[in-house]
DNA sequence: CACGTTTGTGTGAACGCTCACATAGTTTGA
DNA sequence: TCAAACTATGTGAGCGTTCACACAAACGTG
């Protein structure tokens, strides 16, 4: 059933030469077929098709990288200890799309995982050692030290979210502000009165931008003291958050979390505090995440537009491999809203 | 602040003659102190040394791998269209396990996602085409062509779960009966008398076996009328046989599902007819996903133990890679019990 | 002191591919 | 009709390593 030798010794690969001896044409014409440039007749074409499935021959990749200077693999780089991998659908939606487009140009996705000084050497290692052609980093963190390297090595890349430093790799974003404006919008338009928001590690940029966006949403209805910033973005930040803001003034009846995390934790405060949600307090969150989903009631949320930004980032690394100078340059893509029964 | 070579032309690359001139010692010595093998003098070690790092040398990996023939990778293959990779913080443990004992190896893990046709032929190009040394598959589906692939190209390997038809690619699972019968034994011991079972596909080996350890615990009291297979492990599935079950017996007090999101499905069955978890009746699940975490009430479920089985089929796939023949072999991993409300 | 061992080093040939160049036949076009 | 294209193919060199082998010095040991 299976053709592979077994046993003694390692078996000779099939090379490019089997193929040769096998169509009665030269290495270069077989070369030439296989990657599509230069002229083959048609007959060559013919032949070496048949030998290369009569032999099972499959190029080497090694081998081809070495000659070529290229590897058709992408780095998709994920900070595990972010771990955004797991809960958030929207790193998953980003990989798909990512991994169609670079599908489509012939390249493979390669996702390495960093959580660990040790990773991140390996990782750097990977990326300078000639394993990849270009990375998509996700989940980047200020002062990221993966930026620098790959900065420094100058190959194609393209991240995910605003980049807390100055940095010339191109990123991707979603519209912050206008998302959190017009989620806030919707919230205010329910017919709230007194809206907070937890506004998420306030030293963080998507942070900031979502304040923005939700002061302008408000306008003249703005209370600043309903603002609190947390430590992260956590659950259990939102639980406390929540919990200093009903102190504060326990008439609030809308609140906007900068994440869903936060806005669950909202909701566990809320409801501990004998509150009904949406009837005495609305919610709205950020992330779509699969919390929003699965949260009773189902939470309002900002969908962002995960496989447009996986998409673009692979697209970004691409032209960069074609030579376009991307440095420097973003793109901003707009969001939506997912309206469920927390508002 | 950068020091690589800007514009035209690409840069030569830093190569191990470039250490032998600046060290003065000869690419031989170099490769031996590299790779940790053979001889190599205190003075040499030294001088290489500095010279590396005076010119910024880094092995190129291709062709290290043309030479040795290995990569010093390992693919992680997870099937997309199983959308666990998203929902599942199982597969996520068994990553972060996995990729440590690898890591711990010298070896990198990269993920490959299967989600189409065509990915499959890029994947076992990938495969055979010497990119990596080994794999482990994850959420592999009955008759998977991976599998076969797999197996014809005899590279090492490993899988999660217990594969359906007959394979020689070794496997780490769960003693699924022993589980069930466990988590089963417990919720007959909150004093529930008519207990049912929302099996999962029947076809499917894992539902089988859960099948078993849930007719074992209940011992007289089994009722092979409350067992209800279904045509997946989906959220809608167990909605509509929990709705099933009740018709065929509203005094229904207890319900093991065979996953977590039949048990949710089945939550929510229970309160649309009124129902009141755990009070009129005990739900318990399998997985201990995410939903379980976050549903309301918190689901009681079997956890897996994610990490030992990542761990184990990395250290399988390594044993391999290290001259052991491991077909046909496999291990069983025990699982504990996360009790929360539901139950 | 001659001889085997251990320690240390350099060199040529792979590894399997692509690319540039040389060569040659076959069309075109003035 | 002859040169300038275009089409098609083969060949040698090179990509950057490792590995086997040859060699050489230093070190016991009978």
């Amino acid at each position: 059933m299976s053709n592979e030798q077994q046993g003694s010794g390692r078996a000779r690969r099939v090379t490019i030469f089997d193929v040769a001896a096998a169509s009665g044409v030269s290495r270069g014409t077989i070369s030439r077929y296989l990657n599509g440039n230069g002229y083959v007749s048609e007959t060559a074409r013919q032949a070496i098709k048949d030998a290369v499935e009569e032999v099972g021959y499959v190029p080497n990749m090694a081998a081809r990288s070495l000659a070529t200077r290229q590897t058709k693999n992408i780095a998709f780089v994920v900070h595990e200890s972010h771990n955004m991998f797991y809960n958030d659908p929207n790193l998953g939606g980003m990989l798909t799309a990512a991994n169609r487009v670079l599908s489509d140009a012939d390249f493979q996705l390669v996702i390495l995982i960093l959580d660990s000084e040790q990773t991140l050497g390996r990782i750097a290692t990977h990326l300078r050692g000639g394993y990849v052609d270009g990375a998509i980093l996700v989940s980047v963190r200020a002062e990221d030290p993966l930026l620098d390297i790959v900065q420094e090595l100058g190959i194609p890349a393209a991240m995910a979210g605003r980049p807390a430093g100055q940095s010339s790799v191109p990123w991707v974003d979603v519209d912050n502000a206008a998302a959190a404006r017009n989620i806030s919008a919707r919230l205010l338009g329910t017919g709230r009165k007194r809206i907070a928001m937890i506004e998420g590690p306030e030293a963080m940029r998507a942070a900031q931008e979502r304040l923005v966006g939700f002061t302008a949403a408000l306008g003249a209805g703005f209370d600043a003291d309903l603002v609190l910033p947390t430590p992260d973005w956590g659950h259990e930040s939102g639980f406390a958050a929540m919990q200093e803001l009903l102190c504060r003034d326990p008439s609030i009846d809308g609140v906007f979390a900068a994440c869903d995390a936060l806005a669950i934790g909202a909701m566990d405060a809320l409801r501990e505090a004998g509150k009904s949600i949406p009837d005495d307090v609305g919610v709205v969150g950020f992330d779509d995440s699969l919390w929003a989903k699965r949260s009773f009631p189902g939470l309002s949320t900002v969908q962002q537009p995960v496989e447009e930004m996986g998409a673009r980032m692979a697209s970004m690394v691409l032209r960069q491999l074609n030579g376009e100078d991307l440095r420097h340059s973003h793109e901003i893509v707009p969001t939506s809203i997912v309206w469920r029964d927390s508002a």
